[in-house]
DNA sequence: CTTGACTCTGAAGTTAGCTACAGGGTTAAT
DNA sequence: ATTAACCCTGTAGCTAACTTCAGAGTCAAG
């Protein structure tokens, strides 16, 4: 079973010229073709679109989420170690983005917390103040 | 003591031309002026410039970084319950972002975990194929 | 007091990432 | 066998977020 381009654009939520666009830019791989030259996409696009999609929300570019796509491992793979380095750099990526995104939480939090109940607090809270008085604000 | 927008430039590493240009888009507040015309900044711009510099690398649009620091809560504002509700959604905003980059990571790690020592390893392993193998993948 | 580095505004140009035609063939239900 | 809903390619247009440029004023070191 496959999917056809209207398929996979309904399964996923991206148009069907963006896939066809990801197509073009080397995000997912050209899908076989019926003779009818339509294209018939495996299951497991889906999962593929999705994952573009989720990377891209999370302030990927397409070009990160191409390098991203293309680290395998496998057994006939002569350049594991390449692999582990391109791996590890994104790892750290990922683990930077998540780190920011606590603080950005914490400090919202903080924001919110001063709006409940005691409405008489005589507190002055941005999301910014919130960070500064967090040692580990973003920027001095 | 206030910057000039060149060393607020170099504080923060953002371009000048962009640093006039979220002004204009309403991200910082318009700094005072001297005589001359200049702009001089307060020494907190920097963290505002930063803040928006990182939330980017997240993800946010401009627009919603603009909402971010929108959010503000002292003693005289009327509007305590509506900050509550852009603050609480942009929680959930940020909540899901962790969620989804904790699973990038955890996938991405077996990837690279597939490479270590063991490199007589059979398995063939992608961060798709990482993520598939999750009940909370994304797609199906 | 000049010269090189800075600043200003306003407008035009650029890049990434889509999105929308135009013009034509295919499929499937009535 | 018609017709609405698909699909194809190629090209052009769009929005967000910058970036560059032209033309002119300002500052600071020697």
């Amino acid at each position: 079973m496959s999917y056809k381009i209207g398929e996979l654009s309904k399964l996923t939520g991206c148009n069907i010229e963006t896939l066809r666009y990801y197509e073009r830019e080397g995000l997912l791989p050209p899908p076989p073709r019926g003779n009818n030259g339509y294209r018939y996409y495996p299951k497991d696009s889906v999962s593929r679109v999705n994952f573009i999609l989720h990377a891209k929300g999370l302030g990927f570019s397409l070009t990160d989420i191409a390098e991203l796509l293309s680290i395998q491992v496998d057994k006939h793979s002569a350049t594991c170690g390449d692999v582990k380095v391109i791996a590890e750099h994104k790892l750290a990526t990922i683990a930077r983005k998540i780190r920011e995104l606590e603080k950005m939480y914490q400090a919202l939090e903080k924001v919110a917390a001063a709006c409940d109940g005691s409405s008489a607090s005589a507190e002055h809270c941005s999301i910014l103040q919130a960070l500064a008085s967090d040692e580990t604000a973003w920027g001095r």
